[in-house]
DNA sequence: ACTGCTGCGTAC
DNA sequence: GACGTACGCAGCAGTG
């Protein structure tokens, strides 16, 4: 092979550093030791060395050293923070890791990597070798030409010279000239002030080169021709310092770059090296020691896709870890026994069993994820740990053996058998997530009573933060590894219906399952006993409305179908004519429903300004970034437009109708318990918790929510439940006041920040006073407020003073909960719900603001959450007490909507807003307002 | 075809 | 980085 097409790839390993260590989460190993930027290097090299097969190959450091760039600008990268410790840590591990991974490494005194990399580019280049730049820094995008691109490994971009044209906006050759006019922050390299990208390509578009627009500087209006004149001595100076040198002396590390030959991986010294840092899947590939999914894990390139690991140490935990917590002896059987249960005699025998049995361990297998489509397949019980019977009853698959009924029992006659039991609300039963197989009974005409126990709810309450999934609770409870649903039943399109599993390999899995859910009882439930708050909200809201949810996902929800197949139809229309309208105004045909597209076509093609970049660099288009862009051109608002209506029609008016069950007619969502970690519900399947209702169009689906011939819609909402709550906990007494004089709490506040009488308060100022209540509620900055009301930041800080001031007792609860939060490690509600908070002392800056807000929104957010699950088991109570025949069929965060019969209406419209505001007597009143009419919509 | 991620938008 | 808690759509890239 001749030199002309051989290929040099060069790592920038200095930008790397920084930027795997910003973008991993926080990897320690077990000594605590920060690992997340090694991670990301290993991973990146092993990438790249994949993707770029290279002759020659090294990875260039920085020297710790001054430069002639030092020399030229004495505030050169001054105000850059120190390297973060957790990095700094790392530094050493890295540079052996690159060495064991066979990659030479190159560093210059006195010469930066850029420096090194751009003279061994143009070494390369005058041989005829082709050089890739591996690269996380934009100023490097001056090297490339014909002979070297650059590739961000981050993001998998690569840049060619049309490349560096599409991103900047002007050729490699013209890059030097660009980053001075913009200057580069980071090395605290002055440009031209108020020159950003935008200008920087204007004026080189339009002059050519920086000489020409400094030579034309004269020419240029405005404040930031003024600034261009005077930065005029400045700016070769600033080019000098962004220039990358290609002509550095390297012979003191490297003689050329012919000597940079990949070295080899050394096996051995990986070994150790991921065996101390904790690498394991690595480990177990460097050992051979291969498992099917090891090469998954080490390939995983996108940073933001590693699986975030849990937080090392039990003291953020909450009580439920378990690897500080060791099995307790009656939790770990001496030996298993599982039983199939396909005989009348050994079915007795169970049930002697479970009719004396102070607890009893039950669990299903069914034919559907779909609560209200699934059919039993089986049941499995268990009374004493390591004992389980599994009772087939509709196990019908080729593997199953012949006889009658394939050897089981029939459904109707065990269910029969078992009826007794199951429906007497004396014997109590204990599951994992038995709001499920209440439903499967419920689906044979069988009603579960006595639901005692849920290992889901326990996991819920003691530890919200965490997984509440049987397997992983197994796992870290039990240190157990149990049978997966996929392990039996594979995954994909290839699963097959536990129906299919012959009989003993379906016990296995089945019996294990009632078996496991009594021992993670048994090691939960001790817990829960020990906190007396943790005990009431499990005992006294979680298991009671777990009961209350089944029956309300039951009770389901009438649809009006063809009202909404309508309403899909003439959006559809609107949208036709507002895509042809964007076609004409971006004078081609694109995808609306495509970012990506609208981004090609607003800021590539018609070269608008771009307001905001999204997570991953992209150009923005969401909405509030085609808002402002409307102000200025007209295919923005038609962009605007068309969103509003696409999501209205495929998220709701499409999709509702095919919700509805067949069986009954009617669109039965899922409650998931476990889900929220501040305590609230959160509706699935479909979500019904985020139904429109700010737009006057989007209300039109709310319309469309009916009530039964003969019944009425009842619809009954907390009024600030959020805020009487902050007044309660924090005990402000100038909240409390508003709060009991009953005054417009946002009216209230608005007097206060500005200083003027309740009559005298604008509408203005009463819209600002309300941004600032739910900021609060959110522990929103005043950066955030800022931008939320387009004000300066500093305005807002100021109404944000103001606010404290006028409500001390509100500044000093977000203080004392971070306090508190900090100290302990959790926060809790009104009820003693509690939110464990893992990254509030440890984690980096923005984690730790982010577990900072949680911590100050979950006492609210979770009261006011305990408040309606309190309501929503009153209300049931009273129903069923008085044998009403009211439903209820929704809750809504703050709103419980109930089908009434015309008969019951004055009695509920009464009755329900009391309850509701009668569970619990805090400092404030609570105030439920109520409506009613022939849907949602009108109710509400 | 399936899976998982991204960008966006709906609710409270 | 900047406002908490959710769910789910369409697009898209990677994988089989």
């Amino acid at each position: 092979m001749s030199d002309s097409q051989k290929t040099l790839l060069l790592v920038d390993g200095s930008s790397y550093l920084y930027r795997a260590y910003h973008a991993l989460p926080d990897l320690r190993n077990g000594e605590g030791l920060p690992t997340g930027a090694i991670y990301g290097m290993i991973n990146m090299l092993r990438k790249l060395r994949n993707d770029f097969p290279a002759e020659y190959i090294a990875c260039v450091f920085d020297a710790k050293g001054k430069t002639f760039r030092d020399a030229l600008y004495p505030a050169y990268k001054e105000h850059r923070p120190s390297m973060p410790e957790d990095l700094a840590k790392q530094i050493e591990p890295i540079h052996e890791a690159v060495r064991a991974l066979g990659w030479p490494i190159v560093v210059v005194e006195g010469v930066e990597a850029d420096d090194v990399i751009g003279t061994l580019a143009c070494q390369a280049t005058a041989q005829g070798v082709r050089t890739v730049v591996s690269t996380g820094d934009k100023d490097l995008a001056q090297l490339v030409n014909d002979h070297v691109t650059l590739v961000n490994t981050m993001s998998g971009e690569v840049l060619d010279p049309p490349g560096v044209v599409a991103k900047f906006g002007v050729p490699p050759e013209r890059i030097v000239d660009y980053l001075s006019l913009i200057g580069d922050a980071v090395d605290n390299v002055p440009g031209v002030p108020k020159v950003g990208p935008k200008t920087a390509v204007k004026w080189l578009a339009e002059y050519g080169t920086l000489d020409s627009i400094m030579a034309g500087a004269d020419g240029i209006k405005g404040v930031v021709g003024e600034n261009l004149r005077n930065t005029l001595d400045w700016l070769p100076r600033a080019r000098e310092l962004v220039t990358v040198k290609t002509d550095c002396d390297l012979s003191d590390a490297v003689a050329d770059f012919h000597a940079l030959r990949e070295l080899g991986e050394d096996n051995e010294k990986l070994v150790a090296f991921f065996s101390r840092y904790g690498f394991k899947t690595w480990l177990r590939e460097a050992t051979g020691e291969s498992l099917p999914n090891a090469r998954a894990a080490a390939r995983s390139s996108r940073a933001g896709a590693a699986p975030a690991p849990s937080p090392q140490g039990g003291l953020f935990d909450g009580p439920a870890d378990a690897s500080a917590d060791l099995p307790a002896p009656d939790t770990t059987p001496a030996e298993i026994r599982y039983e199939t249960v396909t005989t009348e005699a050994a079915l007795d025998a169970w049930i002697a069993r479970i009719i004396d049995a102070p607890l009893t361990a039950i669990d299903t297998e069914t034919t559907s994820l779909d609560p209200m489509q699934a059919q039993l397949v089986g049941l499995s019980l268990s009374v004493e740990p390591g004992e389980a019977a599994y009772i087939p009853v509709a196990h019908r698959g080729p593997d199953v053996a012949g006889m009658e009924n394939h050897g089981q029992l029939s459904r109707e006659y065990v269910l029969e058998r078992l009826r007794p039991w199951l429906e007497d609300p004396a014997r109590p039963k204990l599951g994992q997530h038995l709001k499920y197989d209440s439903h499967v009974f419920a689906n044979h005409g069988v009603k579960l009573l006595g639901i005692a126990q849920d290992t889901m709810l326990e996991s819920y309450v003691l530890a919200s933060h965490r997984n509440h999934g049987m397997d992983s609770l197994a796992e870290r409870l039990l240190n157990l590894k149990t049978l997966t649903y996929e392990e039996v039943c594979g995954k994909g399109a290839s699963q097959i219906g536990f129906d299919q599993i012959d009989l003993q390999r379906a016990t296995e899995y089945a019996a294990e399952d009632a078996d496991v859910t009594l021992r993670l009882h048994r090691k939960m439930h001790p817990q829960l006993e020990a906190a007396s708050g943790l005990k009431y909200v499990y005992e006294n809201i979680e298991i009671p409305v777990s009961v209350v949810l089944q029956k309300i996902e039951r009770n389901g929800v009438l649809i009006d179908a063809a009202r909404l197949g309508a309403q899909s139809a003439e959006l559809g229309q609107r949208m036709m004519a507002l895509e042809a309208a964007a076609f004409e105004a971006a004078g081609q045909p694109f995808n609306l429903g495509s970012p990506k597209q609208i981004g090609e076509i607003l800021f590539t093609q018609m070269k608008l300004p771009v307001v905001k970049k999204t997570a991953s660099g992209a150009p923005s288009t969401d909405e509030e970034v085609l808002q402002k862009l409307a102000e200025d051109y007209p295919l923005p608002k038609l962009l605007l437009d068309y969103r509003g209506l696409s999501k209205l029609k495929s998220t709701y008016t499409d999709k509702l109708p095919k919700m509805v069950n067949p069986q009954t007619g009617r669109v039965h969502t899922s409650y998931g318990q476990a889900t929220a970690v501040t305590g609230r519900l959160a509706s699935t399947e479909p979500n019904l918790q985020n139904i429109p209702v700010r737009t006057e169009e989007g209300r039109r689906i709310r319309e469309a929510f009916i009530a039964a011939p003969g019944n009425v819609i009842v619809s009954a909402d907390y009024s600030q439940i959020e805020l009487r709550i902050m007044a309660h906990i924090s005990g402000d007494e100038n909240l409390l006041r508003a709060f009991a004089n009953g005054e417009d709490i946002h009216r209230a506040t608005a007097g206060e920040i500005f200083g003027v009488e309740r009559e005298a308060v604008s509408s203005e100022q009463r819209r600002y006073a309300k941004v600032i209540n739910f900021g609060l509620i959110y522990g929103m900055s005043a950066f955030g407020l800022a931008s939320n009301l387009g004000i300066e930041r500093e305005a807002a800080k100021h109404y944000i003073d103001r606010y404290f001031m006028r409500y001390p007792g509100v500044a000093h609860y977000m203080e004392e909960t971070r306090q508190t939060a900090r100290e302990q490690g959790y926060v809790e509600t009104v009820f003693g719900r509690r939110l464990w908070l893992p990254d509030i002392n440890g984690g980096n800056g923005p984690r730790r603001q982010g577990a900072e807000r949680a911590a100050i929104n979950a006492p609210m957010q979770g009261t006011a959450a305990d408040l309606i699950k309190l309501s929503m088991i009153a209300v049931q109570d009273w129903l069923e007490g008085d044998n009403l025949g009211t439903r209820q069929i929704m809750q809504v965060h703050d709103e419980l909507v109930l089908e009434v019969p015309q008969a019951e209406l004055e009695l509920v419209k009464t009755r329900l807003p009391e309850l509701m505001c009668s569970v619990a007597t805090l400092r404030v009143p609570l105030v439920a307002e109520v409506g009613s009419g022939s849907n949602w919509e009108e109710a509400h």
